[in-house]
DNA sequence: CGGTGTCTTGGACGCTCGACCAACATAACG
DNA sequence: CGTTATGTTGGTCGAGCGTCCAAGACACCG
């Protein structure tokens, strides 16, 4: 194997670990799948990791970070109308799920894995944190630009919009109804537009 | 140990196999960790479950069901009007959210580990169908005995209702803001009842 | 050059897991 | 009673797991 410094070992490792849970979950993303999908030997993953938990508290934090950084990609457009703005946001979500499935699916099972795991807790409510955040700077900027302002307080109605997705994600990877999803995303979209005031 | 019908042990197994899951999660519920629940010895399990997969199999109908009875029961007030009516079934729900998070914390658990075991992807599809199917239930009961209908097609309707729900749980699980999730909720209810028409 | 720190590697450890089985105990029934 | 069916038990198997380590290879620097 090529000589390379551990920091970047580190990363390929991680990117790999992703990868491997996105194809086979959470729970077969052992240390030998792990450096397999890396193609290096297995010595090489308590040089690079304290413990495999190490790697996954990495994996957790670097898959919300790059959610969120997607999501808040989303809603750049400033020039549409309130309506035009919302409708657009929760379809190009929406393009994201029905993209890459499997990187939502890893998002719950890392969420429930950290709800279980002793000292994980605390990163399963960062997780939901920076998602409430950036639908909270969603709503409030997309407010701002149209010139409105919210009827419902803006960290309730950032949690309804995160529920809202997150429970359609979660019936659509069970049972694939994309119809029946965006009719959904649809009337939430509606439900926005009526909590609006001049 | 106490002779016993193969069959009343499966009853016990499963039963015991529910409660670890709920205190450890799905992934402790290994074949010993169950049998020292149940109190049994080890050799016990084979003898009344030819494999794991075929106690997991019946512990997610079992449970899938209790839920869904579980969720009929809310819904036998017919005195009230529609939007009292909308109101006390949300809470109601929420109470046994927030009464046992264990449990529905499994059923997510389950429904992943579903969605990732070759074979077991219909089980999580049949879930869902159930849990739409209960809310769809409701909304139809909650609209004939009101008088109204609904200015949304029904599936739709009740896959919002799922998601919000699910939505909430989740959310609620990771950061345990009860003041919020409950917000959320009333958000919901009045929105279910600006889709109702005469 | 030699020495020191960094990286590489294959193998081994102790443990837990699902699964299996032979030997035994108890019931059911002619 | 004897035979057959059913249930009980402790031990054991092989596989896979996270973790660790000694020995070597390589790079850098005085």
């Amino acid at each position: 194997m090529a000589r390379m410094a551990a920091k970047d070992r580190r990363e390929e490792l991680i990117a790999a670990a992703i990868r491997v849970m996105v194809r086979d979950g959470v729970t077969k993303a052992t240390t030998r799948a792990i450096v397999g999908e890396a193609g290096m030997p297995l010595g090489v993953f308590h040089y690079c990791f304290s413990s495999r938990e190490e790697l996954l508290q990495e994996v957790i934090t670097r898959l919300t970070d790059s959610s969120v950084a997607k999501a808040r990609d989303v809603f750049t457009a400033e020039d549409d109308d309130l309506g035009a703005r919302i409708t657009k946001t929760l379809l190009a979500f929406w393009e994201g799920v029905e993209l890459s499935p499997g990187e939502h699916q890893v998002g719950y099972e890392l969420t429930h894995y950290a709800l279980r795991q002793a000292g994980f807790e605390e990163l399963a409510r960062r997780q939901y944190d920076h998602y409430l955040e950036v639908h909270q700077e969603f709503l409030l900027a997309a407010a701002e630009s149209a010139g409105i302002r919210w009827t419902v307080p803006l960290p309730v109605l950032a949690r309804y919009l995160n529920a809202v997705l997150d429970g359609v994600t979660l019936c659509w990877l069970a049972d694939r109804n994309s119809e029946h999803s965006r009719e959904v995303l649809r009337l939430t979209g509606e439900h926005l537009l009526t909590l609006a005031e001049r």
